[in-house]
This record gives C-alpha cells, sequence and structure tokens, in this order.
DNA sequence: GATGAATGAGGCTTCATTCAT
DNA sequence: CATGAATGAAGCCTCATTCAT
C-alpha cells in the first residue's frame, strides 16, 4: 500500500522537522507513523536510502508544480515572478519541509546525489532562456540561479525561522530587487 | 592548555564537514585531535557544548575580521563590497568551516541560540546606516541583510560545493547584482 | 506438491552449506526456492522443524542407501569395505550435504534428537555382527562404530574442505588401516 | 585488563556449548561475564572477531600442552599415545570446548582461516617424522593425521557427548587399533 | 589536568512468524 | 494451497559520558 509509505513519508519530515535527522530515530519514526518497525525496511533500504527517497519526493513535487505553473507565452519577467513565488508558496504550505531540505543539502548524503544535478539543470536551463532573449544579464546561468534561489530560501527562512512577517508587498519587493539586479 | 583545546576545535571542524554532526563520534574526535576521550570533558559539558562553543568561535573569528576591517570613512558602496568579499573569503580560507556552519545553522541546535541575534543585529544595524544615509532602499534591514548574507552563501556553495570557478569579476559582478537591487 | 517441498530442501542445503544455520534467513530461503515466505510454514511448523525435517531426510536416504545396497552374502570385510565406500560417496554426490550435517550434529538441535539413536543403533548392530562372526575385536560396538563413522568423516573433510585429492587407492588404504586396527 | 577479556572467554565457552554460537546473544554473554555490553567491544571488534580468537585461544593452549608434553628421546609409540591421550585429556578437563571447538570448525567462520593451516602442520609434521623413522606407513601425513585426529574427536564425542564410559583400557584399545592400523 | 577502560542506554536493522487476501 | 506485506521482539553494535588512576 501506498498508504503506509506516504505515512512514514509524512512522519519524517514532523519529526526531522523537530528533532533532526539523527534526532529522529526509526522506532520514534514507525510510532509516529503508525507501522512496525520492520515495515519502514519494506520500503526502504535503510535510514539512509528513505532519507534520500524522502528528498526525491519532495524535488518531484516541487520540480512538477514549477512545471504546470509554467507559461511560456508569458513575459520572462512574469514567469520569474511567478517562479519565485511558486517555490516560496511550495514551503509555507509545507512548513516542515524547509528545515529537511536544508539539512539534507548541507549533509554528506548530498555529496554525489545523483538528483542535484537535474535540479541544478531545471533552474539553470530556465534563466539561460532568459538570458537568450536577451533580458537576463549575460553571465554563468549556475551563477544566475544559484542566486535566484539564495533569495527564496532567505525569504523563507526569514519567513518560517525568524518569524518575520512578509506581506505580498515585501515579496514584491524582494522579487523586484532580484530582478532589478539580474537584469540588463 | 589553550592548544588542546584548539586540537580538538580543528579536529571537529575537519570531521564534521566530512561525516556531519553526528557521524563524527567523540571517541573519533578524541582519535583525531590526539587526546583522550575524557580530556574533551574538561573544556566542554557535552557534545552539543562542544560544537555551540565552536560555532562562537568561528562567528567571533568573522565578526572580529570584519569589524576590523570596516573602515567607516569609506563609501558605503566599498564597505558593502569589503564586507561581501570579507565574509567570502573567511570561508575560501577555511573550507571545512561552511558545511559545519549550514549545517549549525539549520539544526535543531540553533533553536534559541543566544548568539543568533548578536549575528543578525550586527548586520542589521549595518543596513540600517545605508537606509539612514539615503542609499540603501527603505525596506526591513533584517531582509536586506538575509538577503545579502544568502547571496554571499550562494556563491559560497557554489564555489565549495560545486567547484564552479568564479573570478574575481564573477564576485564584483554578483556584488554589482547584489548592490543594484538594494540600493535606490 | 512435493515438488515445493523438495524445493525448500535442495535451497536450505545450499544456502546452509555457504552461511550456516543461522546466517541462512527463512526470506533468503524463500526467494532461493522461488516461494512465498508463508509456504515455507505450510510444510514445517518452523525454521527448527525444518531443519529437523531435512537432517531427516538426509538421514532416510543414507540408510536406504546402505541397507539396499548390502548383501549379508558377502564377506564382512567387503560389506566393511562397501559401507565405508557408500557413505563416503553418498556426501561426494551431494557435496553440501556434509557441511549441514556436521553444523547440526554439533548443534543444540540434536540434543535429544530421536533420530540419533536410530542411526547409531543401525551402526552398531552391524557392527555387532562381525563381533559375532568372531571377526572384529571384541569392544563396545558403538565404540567400534564411532570409529568407523569417524574415519569416513574424517577423508570427508580432507577431501571436501581442505581439496586434498583422494584416489580409490587412498581410499583403500584408509579402510584397510581402519580394519586392520578393528579386527582380531 | 586481561581478567575481563578472560571472563568474556569463559562465558562464551559455557554458553556457546549450552546455546550454540547463534543462540548466544551478546547481551547474554555480556551479563553472564559481568561485564557491560560495551566492553565486550573494547577487546574484540564483532562477534565472529570475538568468536575466531576465542578459538585462536584455544588452540594456542592445546598446541603448548601438545609441544610441552612431547619428549623426543621416547618412542614414536609412546610420543603417538601421549598425544593422542594429551588432546583427549585437554578436552575432558575442559568439557565445553569440544562443541565450541566442532562448531567453529564446520562454520562458515573457519573457511579461509589462517589458524587452520598451522594445526594441520603442525600434527602432519608430527606423522612426517614418523614415517621418516620407518614406522609409520608411508601415506600423505595430511590425510594419517587426519585419520588420528577423527579417531580422538570420535572417542571424544562418545564420551561427553552421548556419555559412553570410556575406561582407562578403553583409551588404550582406541590407540591401539589407531597404531595397528597405522603402522608398517 | 589527562587518561582511556568501562558503562549501558539506545540506535539501526533483521528475522521468524502470521494472516488477510 | 500460496502469497508477501506486516509485525515487533530481539540482535549486534555505537557512543556520549564517567571515573579511578
Amino acid at each position: 500500500m501506498v498508504e503506509k509509505k506516504q505515512a512514514i513519508f509524512d512522519s519524517a519530515l514532523e519529526l526531522i522537522n523537530e528533532c533532526g535527522f539523527h534526532g529522529t530515530s526509526m522506532s520514534q519514526l514507525a510510532k509516529h507513523a503508525n507501522v512496525a518497525a520492520g515495515t519502514i525496511y519494506h520500503y526502504f533500504e535503510s535510514k539512509e536510502a528513505m532519507i534520500c527517497a524522502l528528498h526525491t519526493n519532495i524535488v518531484d513535487q516541487l520540480l512538477e508544480t514549477l512545471t504546470s505553473t509554467d507559461d511560456k507565452n508569458l513575459s520572462f519577467r512574469l514567469r520569474f515572478e511567478k517562479r519565485w513565488k511558486c517555490i516560496f508558496h511550495f514551503h509555507i504550505d509545507r512548513p516542515q519541509t524547509l528545515r529537511f531540505y536544508e539539512q539534507f543539502v548541507n549533509s554528506p548524503f548530498y555529496f554525489n546525489y545523483p538528483k542535484r544535478k537535474e535540479i541544478q539543470l531545471y533552474f539553470s536551463t530556465f534563466f539561460q532562456e532568459g538570458i537568450d532573449e536577451g533580458i537576463i544579464i549575460n553571465k554563468n546561468p549556475e551563477m544566475i540561479s544559484g542566486l535566484f534561489f539564495g533569495s527564496v530560501i532567505s525569504a523563507l527562512k526569514m519567513r518560517l525561522y525568524r518569524k518575520v512577517e512578509l506581506t505580498e508587498e515585501d515579496l514584491n519587493d524582494i522579487i523586484g530587487m532580484q530582478w532589478k539586479g539580474m537584469t540588463l
């Protein structure tokens, strides 16, 4: 059943958010997800495998949301803004995801993790389009997308960790600043 | 002896960089630092205390470097640039520090960690000056400093994790973009 | 179906030979035998029961082979030799059997295992005949048969574990030595 | 302290004799030896390593006893007899050792276990001397020593497992039979 | 201050067994 | 009969921490 797998994912996200990777034990996880300890090992080879699968699961959701939201007929400015807000709200809607994501990305697990390149490519491809259209500054698109992503994460951390209120206007300001900096 | 304490810090940084917080055991650390397991407990109350002290140690170094480098007689533009580069090179010179720092900042340890406010204040104070001088956009200085810091971290991750080459020109570009976005 | 039961026996023998009793898990066994985990429990009450049944199965085969090969009209010397060779080749033909057998016989399972007496009786009866005929030395037949069996096992271990080549002549030598020792 | 290591060895021998290798858990062992679970891992890398060390420990004792007992000035017949009895009594004095030994020797651990060759060499060297003296039948000394050893083990199993009484006379008979078979 | 053997709770994982399908 | 997902007790081992020396 996919149900149990999902319950494990949900519980993992919640517990890891609260206690961190290693602060979350498999037995805790099992209890929280209402499954037996052994059951987790039907779905995942190990704790590490489970964590990687969880990350993949989240990234897939995010990329799919981004793709389904994107519309190439819109102006690049608008696509830029939608993309920024899409990532932002993705995490606002799943408040436990960011901490997990950041922990994962800075952990040894992430080293040589295959999904990584896919994500980076997804974003740098977008900015390459902007460069090709003569709108975005002609710099390494990996660098551009790194900064773009960095600004979303910064805003999210402000909002989720430090509880700084961010109005829609604030978001537009941030996006505007980012846009102003990245365009010719 | 301060010598042993430093050896512990150095080894911790190295091991945590490679294996993560919890992938690094106290006995491993002791062995790597050439001290007995018990010795670590003369200097630190617990593993957590040691990690927090390590973070404090790094932050103190960074803040001191920033303070000693800053010069209020220079133009704000130049101070902005120096500050950005100072943080950047601080980590380039200590390549193991970033991973530790990011792990720490995204860990449960960081929750309610007193040093946190100090750092944030240090940075937002700087930007408040820029706002007061009518140079920086009049937005929440915490937000501004969050984005500023985010761009340094993004650049560092590109350089240190993804091995993207960043020339001095690239750095100037990034700073320029950031400045362009944040100023009126 | 007897087919599946046999597949389980065959796989058990193979896996136990390689990994030992407890190194062989029921799910491994199920996979190797191409049956579901639960299926094994239709045929056997437990792992231990399965192992005992496997032993019984092997012993029955051996005893049957011995009985059908024996011919009371032959000289005792010849019967002795045939019997020795029969056991020897039984294991040579089933190279995985010896290790299982030896593990079983030296395991706690064997303690109070009913089949045990049957086997011992089977052999000591044979030697009692030799004693009664005035050919075999008049000592405790259990002792005689123990030594007899010991020499076959020794030869088998040399051949199967230590890969010592044993020619037909070698076998005859061993049998000859054994015979010489046991007869008046 | 060597004391604790010895306590672990003693307990292991006792428990393995009763419950088998895998029937003996590390926590059981710890409890029985009056040490903490972790302590075992100061002395041995793993359960397997502990078992191998135990075997080595026993073999070393046996070989030392054999060596110190042997006297090249005696007749080969007498050395043969002393050697046989030495092994026999070694196990009679340590009744838990045989079951452990036999389990070990038939386990996957024994595969490619370095000590193995040493023991075999020790024994075949002895018989080579007998062959060179023209007393022992001129066959592969490994074969001879295998049969020799097999007869001791057989006698021991009779005595220890099956509780067959073996008088000094019985032992002399067995040795005599073995000698008769192996000599010219 | 320094050592490192010892502790024992607790972590990850396995595995014999069951049971609804 | 057969399946294989699910169970949860129990196994091996690690590790932060202590304490006698």
